[in-house]
RNA sequence: GGUCCAUUCGUCUAUCGGUUAGGACGCCAGAUUUUCAUUCUGGAAAGAGGGGUUCGAUUCCCCUAUGGACUACCA
């Protein structure tokens, strides 16, 4: 049998940054897609005009690209179901508002906010539904007369859905299976508004995924209340509903409630997939690329965020991600967002990254410190402490030293390693230095080691000394693969230096 | 307040009626290491509570509690 191509859409607000739990429904989405292999759409929902940011749909796009989330279709992707932003869909919902109306299957409605306001204020629990329409100014209440008369003088109204009370709406759901909600609960939703001519989200989200035949709808739990409507919405246009699949909501790590924008800096970790500056205050917040996080590793992360593959599989690329994948997998309820989680996925990351690519963003750290070294030093370096790291920019505290001569050290291995015989060992290590031909790792070690133990020396004391007066601190990697990087003259120049301080 | 959704170690989670309830992060201890890390090994750590159904419930049902979402001419 012949099934229905996959088609699935990520449909942000381009009012701010995109969030990271936005971040992931998009992935989920491309993850979905990919395994069924179908189409990925982005869609821009800005039926709103007042909460239009300007630059957060380029950021959007740019966040999912740095991320690896693809798109096939879309605004700035092309494709044959345009216009794919919704603000340049006005006729298209008008058509469907008037099919609507001419259905008899909603209705207009006058009632200004204020009078709105005035009602809820008036009555307990007020909702604008079949019980209190008819006490509503509106399509249903006034003559049609009326109606083409407050229209002609410019009363703006809106489109609002008759909801027929008292019966059970099933929403079937991928994730959590049939949910049953009874029409009366719901309210007769505004679909359009006059005023700007446009649709409300839910009218615009069922007409576009009908029209640019979406078959997934995967969106945030925050959806799954409106369910219902969209589905009497599909009803009503007499149209096939797509399958949907509500995700579970990212939390804050502490306390209550869902992740919000606020909770990245409050916390001291990024919301947002990029650094994003606010328009309108100038505040800026951070990000995961600028944090030095590499993408895969927040792809890794976020996946096994309300979903795992069912073994015990932990490090997943994104085509063993799109191969394992499924929405039945899906977790019901909302994750904590553990970001010393995300730390560790970074580090696994870092690890497998090559020491060429880490030594390229290595460089640009190094700069900022003032320093410089040749590409093969640097990679070499790397090499050493890389294991040591979860970010780029920590290998600069595990690497500095390298390129940067101890001016002081360390008050407590000073203490631990420096002993009263110290300087002199040190002055003796000096010359057997200097008398190293080949300054290879190997051969320098045999050679000092040979010297400790003709004259009886406890090898721990001399090294940690030596380690003391090279790095300034009791850390590092293997001593002898330090003192080839740096060199027979630099290595004399702070044993030197070392004995001048120390003592 | 109302409606809906959810509830396994501190956190992310596995288990699809019978398990010593498994893994990972974090934490603790030990081993390795000339140092610091890494790494390795081990450890502590969980079925919200109460009723059912069943020979047997973490698993199915109900109630309670708790958490969350929604409740706009926002998405």
């Amino acid at each position: 049998m012949s099934e229905k191509k996959v088609r699935v859409r990520f449909a942000p607000s381009p009012t701010g940054a995109l969030h990271i739990g936005g971040v992931r429904t998009a992935l989920y989405n491309y993850l979905f897609a990919k395994q069924n292999g179908g189409d990925m759409i982005l869609r821009i929902e800005d039926t709103d005009s007042n909460r239009f940011v300007p630059g957060a749909e380029k950021y959007i796009i740019e966040s999912l690209e740095w991320l690896g989330i693809k798109f096939d279709e879309g605004v700035n992707y092309g494709g044959n179901y345009g216009p794919y932003r919704q603000s340049e869909r006005r006729e298209i919902y008008k058509k469907y508002v008037d099919q609507l109306l001419d259905s008899g299957k909603a209705y207009i409605a006058f009632d200004t906010p204020e009078e709105l306001d005035a009602k809820r204020n008036e009555i307990q629990n007020f909702q604008y539904d079949a019980s209190t329409r008819q006490g509503m100014r509106n399509s249903l209440t006034l003559s049609s007369e009326e109606v083409d008369d407050l229209i002609k003088n410019g009363h703006q109204y809106v489109v609002r859905m008759k909801i027929e009370p008292n019966e059970d709406v099933v929403v079937k759901d991928l994730i959590r299976g049939d949910v049953v909600i009874n029409s009366s609960i719901l309210d007769d939703k505004v679909l359009y508004k006059s005023a700007d001519q446009l649709p409300t989200y839910h009218l615009a989200n069922i007409v576009d995924d009908h029209l640019m035949e979406v078959t997934h709808v995967i969106r945030g739990e925050e959806w799954l209340p409106s369910a219902p409507l969209h589905v009497l919405l599909y009803r009503a246009f007499e149209w096939d509903s797509p399958e949907f699949a509500h995700l579970p909501l990212l939390l804050k790590p502490d306390g209550n409630g869902k992740l919000s924008k606020r909770d990245g800096d409050r916390l001291g970790f990024p919301v947002f997939p990029l650094e994003w500056k606010d328009p309108k205050t100038g505040d800026i917040s951070s990000g995961y690329r600028e944090s030095g996080y590499l993408p895969e590793a927040v792809i890794n992360f976020l996946a096994l965020l309300g979903w795992n593959p069912g073994n015990n599989q932990e490090l997943l690329s994104m085509s063993e991600l799109i191969h394992q994948f499924s929405l039945t997998n899906c977790s019901k309820s909302g994750a904590k967002f553990d970001y010393e989680k995300g730390k560790w996925f970074n580090h696994k990351y870092i690890q497998t990254t090559s020491n060429e690519e880490l030594a390229d963003m290595f460089e640009p750290v190094m700069a900022e410190h003032g320093v410089s070294a040749p590409k093969d030093t640097i990679v070499k370096v790397i090499s050493m402490v890389k294991d040591r790291v979860s970010f780029v920019k920590d290998l600069w505290d595990q690497a500095s030293f390298f390129f940067v001569a101890p001016t002081s050290y360390d008050e407590k291995t000073r203490k631990k390693r420096w002993k009263a015989d110290s300087a002199d060992m040190m002055t003796q290590l000096m010359s057997v230095i200097s008398g190293v031909e080949n300054f290879s790792s190997e051969n320098t070690e045999a050679i000092v080691k040979a010297w400790i133990e003709e004259n009886g020396y406890h090898l721990g004391n001399v090294m940690n000394a030596f380690r003391l007066a090279l790095v300034g601190e009791g850390k590092g990697p293997h001593i002898f693969d330090i003192t080839e990087i740096l060199g027979k003259e630099e290595t004399i120049r702070r044993l030197n230096n070392a004995i001048l301080v120390m003592g």
